[in-house]
DNA sequence: ACAATTATTGACCGAACGGTAAACAACTAA
DNA sequence: TTAGTTGTTTACCGTTCGGTCAATAATTGT
């Protein structure tokens, strides 16, 4: 054994990922890193190899801790409408209350935006979060069907697709800094056009 | 009079909006934007002011011509419904059939995750375009309710609101690679939903 | 106590960044 | 023809970028 590291790689990731999704990939700097993870350079690089490393385990810690946020509420909740209701709830709250309030969006959708198109491993990591949690709304909804709570016109996966896609739209949609008791509004709307 | 200038300034933004188009703002460098527009740094300087002023003024043409276009849609359609689909067809074909495949998405949503949350001019352009994209659909929507084609049980411009996100979401959505025949799907599922 | 190992620190690197300015070229008015 | 004006070219500027490395600090096994 040897001198122990400071501090903890998962909070570090927090803190990096934090500042990701405060500016986005590209317009954060190591130096915006180093004061927001309280970390020398040197220490950044030998723990993490490189910025797009970082990057890449921030981004991957987030989407499976938020991932089993969500599969907890879709398990736990009394009836899958309660459970969609929870989510956009919850999703719309996450946006907001952070510190700052410069985390604005969905770290998922902007990193999409930003990097899908010509970064093949975030691409890999994002579209492997879209997928399981659109599997989550199929599960969900195909039991809504059966239990004749949600519409039966649309197949569950096309209608967890369109989950999905409104799900991106709110969270591109808030980045306009429109009032979110509006965004409530138009949500709830929406969930209940899911229903039959 | 003096020399005159050897290029369109409206070809040189159209040039350098699709290379902010294609990369993102931070991620065009202005070597990037030099070779796009085929200009010398000087050139684009002296016409344009600095790479900011050159994007928000690329920016303005691509909204304003965009308004432009989607306005004219729903003016000359035989029917809010009507010009509603020929509104999703085109926005969809838009973002897949240009150049090498690189303008992916739409530029006003990519732009909106970029810039919104810290470059008040963006924002204050992109801000404009989506209200008055809003003002073309409620006034498309309250015209399709009191013919009875658009459903009733929402505010025309709560329905309006919706639709903008729903937008956001599939150009948000396509960024991820998918499908474009699954998202045409999705898209016709949802404007059905809408319709009475 | 002391070697071995690993973390931290801070100075440093080349490259790329946005931006500037002087020299040169092209046009007009007189 | 020439003076005045403006566009184009190109070399250059300071700054910031991501990344490296040698020196130093802290810990453990023996």
């Amino acid at each position: 054994m040897a001198r122990p590291r400071e501090f903890e790689i998962s909070d570090a990731l927090e803190k990096a990922m934090e500042a990701f999704w405060a500016k986005g990939y590209d317009a954060t700097s190591m130096v915006d890193l180093m004061q927001a993870m309280n970390l020398n350079k040197g220490s950044i690089y030998a723990a993490f190899g490189n910025k797009h490393a970082l990057f890449t385990k921030a981004l991957t810690q987030y989407t499976d801790t938020t991932y089993a946020r969500i599969k907890h509420i879709f398990t736990s909740a009394d009836s899958p409408q309660a459970a969609m209701k929870i989510f956009f709830d919850k999703m719309l709250v996450e946006q907001s209350i952070s510190t700052e309030n410069v985390k604005t969006g969905s770290l998922m959708v902007n990193s999409i935006i930003e990097l899908a198109p010509h970064d093949e491993e975030a691409k890999i990591i994002l579209n492997r979060q879209v997928k399981r949690l659109e599997a989550v709304f199929t599960k969900a909804i195909t039991h809504g069907q059966s239990t004749g709570s949600f519409r039966s016109d649309t197949e569950a996966k096309d209608m967890a697709i369109e989950v999905s896609v409104f799900t991106f739209g709110i969270m591109s949609y808030r980045k306009t800094g429109c009032d979110i008791t509006k965004i409530q509004n138009i949500t709830n709307n929406y969930l209940n056009s899911l229903l039959a």
